[in-house]
DNA sequence: TTTTAGCACTCGCATCTCTTGAGTGCTAAT
DNA sequence: ATTAGCACTCAAGAGATGCGAGTGCTAAAA
């Protein structure tokens, strides 16, 4: 069934004012705001009609109306305009993202301390990366007679490397080596594929350097490990002390330490989805903790196929509109520097 | 002047019991704690005259009294006993202390989790760099026609490594000649040495390929600016919340907002301080926003000369005792960890 | 049939008062 | 110097009270 378009503007001006506000609205305020022309009385009986729909709620007889989560999942499909980033916006936005190239994992964690700085609520960010990634090669460098450093790179072009020491000395030949072993047996596996029956079969081959050959695999292990493994970021928790909601010190207290919990694993429902930010409202959530929370988050791209998310957690009464905005373009414009290595056109270095 | 010995037993008495329950202390409380055999109407009197003395305050009249920071500060001096780590204690220590070896960065991350998860207060730690790093060598790597990737090692055995892309195609021969040319000019040099004019130089000689010199120099630069730069990790956060003094929002807010700042950077009085931790009572804090919480650290070495700093930050009636015991056991075993990449004699892994 | 005005009713919240009890300071006795 | 006793203080909690925003319902108007 659906609603008349005065009831819809009902709905959508109880939502945009209890956004504001985070208090009850009344069907007096309402009147005032939603300036249809009709009188309170009128506003009363939709709004009687609407909460026995279930898009309104009553935190206790004679209190105004607040939306419930039903009320919100219309609003946001239906109801929301899109919202219009200001001038304002969109410089803090850019100046936010001239940081400076880093690595992956810097530029993540950084990404999510923005957004949180720019939206007033705790944000997270995260790679999500592939179980599917290989190792393309490895080098080794030997820096003293009983040291060396083995390089890896993977097939998305993620580099890491590690000092070994040992207690004994190396030849530059035994390097020369064991690096071609590596090179030919262990390079396009995948983690599940790094089998300890393929190093028996290596350390063989490599003789005297038999335990080399298992330190670097297990490195390079590692680094596969640590790639798949979607490390989240997590910032700005602090920001939840500032809306009302989170006064109680037990709904700020559960849901923060659930945050910094690693446990925290957002997922976007959309999956792929291109652009735009996904809304996922209160009991929509899995996490138990997330049930009277929302999460807006966005995907951007990281290049060689790999995909970010990057979002906030909030009251159910967040400003969508603007959040959903504003988090999109920040996505769109981290794709940007993180696959190109430059700026979004369009967007001057500010001085 | 000095106090008198029953005078200490009750400032005693009234702090330890204060650390537990967090509620002021009346007179009669103390006569039956510090079990010294005299009625409650003596210790009044001794309470009166500490707290002419400024060590001990009274939230309002008819409360009982709790310690000031003089108060605490003059307990930490003189009249804390060593706190035992119980069997379990360690135990849990010892555990935390097997982490994986990862990068340092990783290390000191993890470690100020731990920390804030085995004391229940947020907890900070830090690598102090120095200014007078460098670099010992240069590694470049072909890794296809066009991208290379650059290794830098410096003094102190820290290695970091970033692919480089190009628009053209690199001969092993030209990377070569860079290489020596990077071996030989600019090793050796702390940041402040990199100066513009040694790269015009080097890029003369650099010829075809004076673009690359700068490129990778550059990424040197930023390895030893991150390096010396000292980068505060923090962690457990929400942890304050479980503490009654932070139950006034206002101050858990200002705190928290205060941690999560990249500006919150905690030094050691004691500087170089061998073992034990080093205590910051309220007042005695330097930052507005720590006036009245105080600061339990120790400082590891991370062997190369880098020293670590980690610690909590907490209510001024933390247990002292026990906390600035565990930090120093966390310590001396991280240092050991870090430094010689095993574990400290007698810690078994646990299964 | 829809909208409006009017009115009695509900209930959270802020305010106030009162009581309670822990803890104090002082004084006089030991 | 220590103790017992006593009057006094004050924060915190429990009711009591009033206010007012907001509601649902009814009956009249459009």
């Amino acid at each position: 069934m659906d609603l008349s378009e005065r009831k819809k503007k009902i709905l959508r001006a109880v939502i945009e004012s209890y956004v504001q506000t985070a208090e009850p609205i009344g069907s007096k305020a309402v009147a005032d705001l939603a300036k249809l022309n009709v009188s309170s009385a009128t506003i009363r009986n939709d709004m009687a009609d609407l909460e026995e729909q279930g898009y309104l709620e009553q935190p206790h007889t004679s209190a105004g109306r607040i939306p419930s989560p039903k009320g919100y999942r219309l609003y946001v499909n239906e109801l929301m305009d899109e919202y219009k980033l200001s001038m304002q916006e969109t410089e803090r936005i850019n100046a936010a993202l001239h940081m400076r190239m880093k690595a992956l994992d810097k530029v993540i964690d950084e990404a999510g301390r923005m957004v949180a700085k720019l939206t007033q609520y705790p944000a997270f960010a995260l790679a999500a990366g592939s179980e599917r990634m290989t190792i393309r090669r490895f080098d080794l460098l030997l820096v003293e007679q009983n040291a060396f450093i083995a390089v890896v790179m993977t097939d998305t072009n993620v580099v890491r490397n590690k000092l070994f020491r040992l207690d004994r000395e190396l030849s530059q030949a035994q390097l020369q080596m064991l690096d071609t072993l590596l090179n030919t047996g262990f390079t396009g596996l995948t983690l599940a594929e790094l089998s300890p029956e393929l190093l028996r079969v290596a350390r063989h081959a490599a003789q005297e350097a038999y335990d080399l050959i298992e330190m670097v695999v297990t490195f390079a292990g590692e680094v596969l490990e640590e790639l798949s493994r979607r490390s989240v970021h997590t910032a700005g928790i602090a920001n939840l002390l500032e809306h009302p909601e989170y006064q109680s010190l037990e709904k700020a207290q559960s849901l923060m330490s659930f945050l910094s919990e690693e446990e925290f694993r957002p997922f976007s429902p959309s999956g792929a989805s291109g652009m735009g930010a996904d809304i996922v409202i209160g009991p929509e959530n899995v996490a138990e903790a997330l049930k009277d929370s929302s999460v807006v988050m966005a995907s951007y791209d990281l290049g060689d196929g790999m995909k970010g998310l990057i979002g906030v957690v909030g009251p159910t009464r967040m400003d969508y509109a603007k959040i959903s905005a504003r988090l999109s373009y920040f996505a769109k414009g981290l794709s940007w520097i993180v696959s190109q290595g430059g700026l979004p056109p369009g967007t001057e270095e500010p001085k």
